[in-house]
DNA sequence: CTGAAAGCGCTTACAG
DNA sequence: CTGAAAGCGCTTACAG
C-alpha cells in the first residue's frame, strides 16, 4: 500500500472506529477518549497517513492557499525588489500554515480568457503586486468575492480597497530636497510606466515640488519606461542632447539608474559632479554598483509581510475596515549625489 | 447568487440537462449534440460559471499543481539566479496549464514534522532546487511516490534521479584554463557549502586541474561559505594574510565576488593586475558592478524551463528513463581577469 | 464520548 | 447522443 493510498477510511477500519472519530482525532474539534485517540494516532503514524488536502478543502470550503499575482516575468527576472517582497510574504504565510500559489502576469498582455483565471485553484485570498490599469486579476478577484490586498499603489484606489504601499509621494519630495541640498536645480523624473498606480503619485509629487520650490527650475522633465537598463540609457541620451539638460535624475529603479550611469560614463559626464542620480526604492543592486547609488530606500520585505499579515486578518474577519497602510521611506546617501 | 455559488448543478437545472452532460460539455470527452452544447455554454457564460477546481481535482485525482521547493529564503533574497530559474519554470507551466506552489526551505533548518509536508496540498509533481544533504523534501517526495526533478546537482545522484544541472565540472576547468591564460598560477576556490550537491563536483574538478596542470601551484586553496558579501570579504582577508596568498579566485556566486572586491579595494590590491576573479554561474549583478566580473555564465532560465519540461514529460509518462541533463556553460570575459 | 449519514462539487464507468 | 448513480476522501451537523 503506497502512502498515498492510506485514507481516513483505512485508518478507521484498522482502529475499529468510525471515520468521523478519526477525523475528530485529527482536528481535535471534539473530545475523544484517551485510549481511542492513542490507538488512532498510533495507527496513523504506523501507516504513514497524511490527510488528503483536496478532500479536506472540498469538505471544509477552505483551501489554505493564498494566490500571489505578480508583475510580468520580464520585470521579475531582473529585480531583486520582487525577491524581498516574496520572502516577506512567505515568512508570514509559512508561520500561519498557508501556502502560496504564484501567478505571473501573462494575462494583461493578451486579451480574452485565460487558464490562469478559468482554471484557477480556489484560494482563500490573494495578494496583487503592482496592479496595472484595468488589471484583470483585480477585477476577477472582486467579482469572485475573493479577499485581496494590493501591494503597491492601486491605480485608482477605491474606498474598499485594501493596500499596503510605500509612501511614494514622500519619497519623491525627500529625493528632491536632498538634490536641492546638494546644489542640483534641474531634476528630471524617470517614472514607471503610466499604467502603474504609482505613476500618478510620483509625477504629481514631482510637479508639486517644482511648483512650490522657487530654487528649482520650473521646467518639467518627465520620462517613463520599463524596468531595464536601456530605459535609463535612452533617457540620458535624450536629455543630454537637449538644449537645457537636467542636472539630476530621480529614477524609480536601480536598473534604470544603471542605464543612466552607462550613458554618462560613455560621454564623460561625471557623477555626481556634472549630474546627480537618486533612486527611489533601491535594492542591494544600488549598493554594489560603482558609483554606489544614493537612494530613498523602501522596505520590500516589510511590504510583503505586512500585506500578507493584513490579508490573513481579513480572511479571519479580524480586520473589516479597508486596510490602507503607507510604509515609511528612508534616505540613504551614497556616491551618486 | 455570487459567482462562486454557481455550480455545475445549477447550470444543469437551468439548461434542463443532467450534470454529467454539463461536465461533458466542458471536458469535451463525449460527443454532445450542437443545440445542447450551445444551450449549456450560453448559460455558463451568462451565469459566469467557473468550475470548482478542488472538486474536479478530487474526482479526477489530478491537481494541475506543481510544487517548487526552493533554497532558504535568505539565499532567495539576494540572488537573481533564483528569479531566472523561476521565470523559466513559470513560462513552461503556464503554457501547459499548470500552476505553481512555492515552498521555501524552512524545513531542513529544523527537525521534526512540519506543516509544509503534513499539510501539503497534493501536487502532480515537484521541482527541487539545489537540494542539500539529507533534504527532507526529496525524501518526502520519494516516499510519497511524487514525480520530481532536481534543479542542480543532487548530493549523491541515484540511478533513478531525474535532474537538470549546469556542467559545473566543465565550468571549473574553463575558469582555470582562462586564469592560466591570463597568467594566474595560484587560483583559490570559494565553493558553496559542502552540504550542497555541487560542492563535490566543483572541488574535485578544481583539484584535478591543479594535479594535472604543471604550470599551476599545487597548493589547494579551498573555501566555502554562504551566499553573502561577507563570505568573500572573509576569504580574501584570510588568504591575503597568509604567507603564500592566491593570485586569483574562482567563486560560485557574484555576491561572494563583491565581498572579495570590497576587501581588495580597501587593501589596495588591484584587480585584475594583482589578483583575478572569475565567477561561475554569474548573474546580471556581475555585469553591473565595477569592475565588471568575468564569469562562466550559466543559463538559469533554461535550467528552470528544462526542468519543468522534463517534469511534465514524466508526469505524462512520455519520459520514463531517468532524465539527466547537463547544460552547457560559456565563458564571458570582463574586467576582473 | 461515539457513530451513521449527508454533503462538498465534480468525473466517469455503467446503462440505455 | 444522454442520464442516473457511484465515487473521490474528507467535514460536520444530527442523533444518541
Amino acid at each position: 500500500m503506497k502512502k498515498q493510498d492510506v485514507t481516513i477510511k483505512s485508518i478507521a477500519e484498522k482502529a475499529g472506529v468510525s471515520i468521523s472519530t478519526v477525523s475528530y482525532v485529527i482536528s481535535k474539534k471534539r473530545k475523544i477518549s484517551d485510549d481511542v485517540a492513542k490507538r488512532v494516532n498510533d495507527i496513523m503514524k504506523e501507516m504513514g497517513y497524511l490527510p488528503n488536502m483536496v478532500a479536506r478543502n472540498l469538505a471544509s470550503k477552505k483551501t489554505w492557499c493564498i494566490g500571489l499575482y505578480t508583475p510580468t516575468t520580464t520585470s521579475i527576472q531582473y529585480d531583486l525588489y520582487f525577491n524581498s517582497v516574496l520572502v516577506g510574504i512567505l515568512d508570514v504565510l509559512h508561520k500561519e500554515g498557508y501556502q502560496l500559489l504564484l501567478y505571473a502576469d501573462y494575462l494583461n498582455e493578451q486579451a480574452g480568457n485565460h487558464p490562469d483565471l478559468t482554471m484557477a485553484q480556489p484560494i482563500d485570498g490573494a495578494l496583487v503586486m503592482n496592479p496595472r490599469e484595468n488589471c484583470i486579476y483585480k477585477k476577477y478577484l472582486s467579482e469572485m468575492g475573493i479577499h485581496h490586498v494590493i501591494l503597491g499603489m492601486p491605480v485608482l484606489p477605491k474606498v474598499d480597497d485594501h493596500y499596503v504601499a510605500h509612501d511614494n509621494e514622500a519619497a519623491v519630495s525627500l529625493a528632491i530636497s536632498h538634490l536641492l541640498e546638494r546644489g542640483y536645480r534641474k531634476p528630471a523624473l524617470v517614472a514607471h510606466q503610466h499604467e502603474y498606480g504609482v505613476y500618478g503619485y510620483v509625477v504629481s509629487s514631482y510637479k508639486k515640488a517644482l511648483r512650490e520650490t522657487p530654487a528649482l527650475s520650473a521646467k518639467e522633465r518627465i520620462y517613463s519606461g520599463e524596468v531595464q537598463i536601456d530605459t535609463g540609457f535612452e533617457v540620458a541620451s535624450q536629455e543630454f542632447r537637449s538644449s537645457d539638460p537636467a542636472d539630476s535624475f530621480i529614477v524609480q529603479n536601480d536598473i534604470v539608474a544603471i542605464g543612466l550611469l552607462k550613458y554618462m560614463k560613455e560621454n564623460n559626464i561625471s557623477v555626481p559632479k556634472d549630474a546627480g542620480i537618486i533612486s527611489i526604492g533601491g535594492t542591494m543592486t544600488g549598493e554594489t554598483i560603482n558609483p554606489s547609488l544614493t537612494t530613498v530606500a523602501f522596505d520590500p520585505y516589510r511590504l510583503g509581510s505586512r500585506g500578507a499579515t493584513n490579508l490573513l486578518e481579513i480572511i479571519r474577519k479580524e480586520r473589516v475596515r479597508p486596510g490602507v497602510e503607507l510604509l515609511p521611506v528612508k534616505l540613504k546617501i551614497r556616491e551618486t549625489t
